[in-house]
DNA sequence: GCTTTTTAAATGTCAGACTTTTAAATGTCT
DNA sequence: AGACATTTAAAAGTCTGACATTTAAAAAGC
């Protein structure tokens, strides 16, 4: 593990680089106990300070965990599906909302994704998750329902639709794109009339789903996504009308 | 922007979490810049040191960039597709090559997402991706083709379907999830043999992909998804009776 | 008005001290 | 001998203060 002298990188962005490529290409294993601090500072031939900056880096993303006091120092980190799913939703997130990403850019990928599983959801649903699919249609259909809750539900339903799947990485993936998503579905403020039409959706979705109907499963989300983007568009055709008085 | 006082978390964390919170819920606008590393110090009554680990941090995730000099400091970046493309590379590279994730699950969440881009690629496809795709098809026809040169074409060639769809957001998670899983499929090292039929399925892919035929590209793309986890499965097969003398 | 020099404000780096946490090692009692 | 309490040393976490380097604005010089 070296640093290259040339590089005109700061010298803890250098030194995180070493030790994120060791981990990637498995000089360093899981579990594995970095030298400590002061080790690293005399190898890299750096200040401690500037040592702790590059570990701070690479546990930011959760590429090692640190552990206080005697017999600790950092460890390569196994990284779980969990806190992936976690950096995902905050990448993702940031950069829709940063990127001026249209609605209907947005919509597209998220119900072509969530498609992307109806095969395996069909093949591997139990009653679990058709079970929590009933009771958010069901919670949908109270009339006193804020938006907020609204939302959650609306995420925990397709929420098990993708864990139907039973795949982790389909999972990871689309569940970090779903809730990425959130906060531009939210722009939408849902009306008691487009939410009767949506739970009629959620609920065919769930009658495929029960009947291992692949091909409806996909029909209805894309429904879903059509019915999603007129929504869209009439909320910002909406705005566009009230800046122009 | 205040930190806890009763969370157990390292001061550096709780700071870091504070500004990312800020940030993500528009406190902090792009291109906005932080008070210097010494007011931060004065404001959340730390050193500057544990603002400074605090920072990186954040760099580390692309959230904010810092520039040297008089009325440089650091300033919140806008995170773009490619940056957020090579952190979810990273990251899911990490999580499949330490989870011990089957082949077959891997390989199914990746067909499928693939597929997911099928109907949009089928609709705004052009002259340039069917060109790309055909290009790397004669490459990888090459007979003294190395298997290192293989599998960049194999990417390439995905990679330009995936972009046919022109949809940015799927791009990025596509992409991510192809290239993440490269290691895992570099583990099947391609005979002559079954060059030969994926390049066959590839062709089959283009030429659906020119008659904006999505249902074929789907189907071919369920092919190659099948035909690759048999050629996986005989690799572990092998390896396992490998082991076992 | 243009170029060069100065300057001040930032980040980057270093050295050293002190604090806190932690688990192993040691000691003590029953 | 075993259970419990104490000590100890190693390591991360934090703080202070200094100096180096970079950079763009401001001032000086022409």
């Amino acid at each position: 593990m070296k640093i290259n002298p040339n590089d005109a990188a700061d010298l803890s962005a250098q030194i995180a680089k070493a030790i994120r490529d060791a981990i990637i290409n498995g000089q360093l294993i899981v579990d594995e106990r970095l030298p400590s601090e002061a080790e690293l500072a005399e190898q890299f031939d750096v200040s401690r300070s500037t040592v702790r900056e590059a570990l701070k880096r690479l546990a930011a993303q959760s590429l090692i965990r640190t552990q206080r006091g005697a017999f600790g120092g950092a460890f390569v980190n196994r990284i779980s599906f969990e806190e992936a799913h976690g950096q995902q939703i905050t990448t993702s997130t940031l950069l829709l909302s940063m990127n001026a990403v249209s609605f209907d850019v947005a919509c597209d990928a998220r119900f072509a994704m969530e498609r992307a599983c109806a095969p395996f959801a069909a093949e591997h649903r139990n009653a679990d998750h058709l079970a929590t699919m009933r009771a958010e249609i069901h919670r949908q259909s109270q009339p006193g329902l804020s938006d907020e809750s609204w939302c959650a539900s609306d995420v925990a339903f397709h929420r098990a639709l993708v864990d139907a799947a039973d795949n982790p990485v389909l999972s990871y993936q689309l569940a970090g794109a779903v809730e990425a998503m959130q906060p531009l579905m939210n722009m939408i403020t849902f009306t008691a009339r487009s939410r009767e039409r949506i739970i009629e959706l959620h609920t065919d979705i769930t009658d495929a789903l029960e009947a291992h109907d692949s091909a409806s499963i996909e029909k209805s989300l894309i429904n879903l996504s059509t019915y999603t983007k007129t929504l869209g568009d009439d909320v910002i055709a909406a705005k566009q009308k009230a800046s122009q008085t």
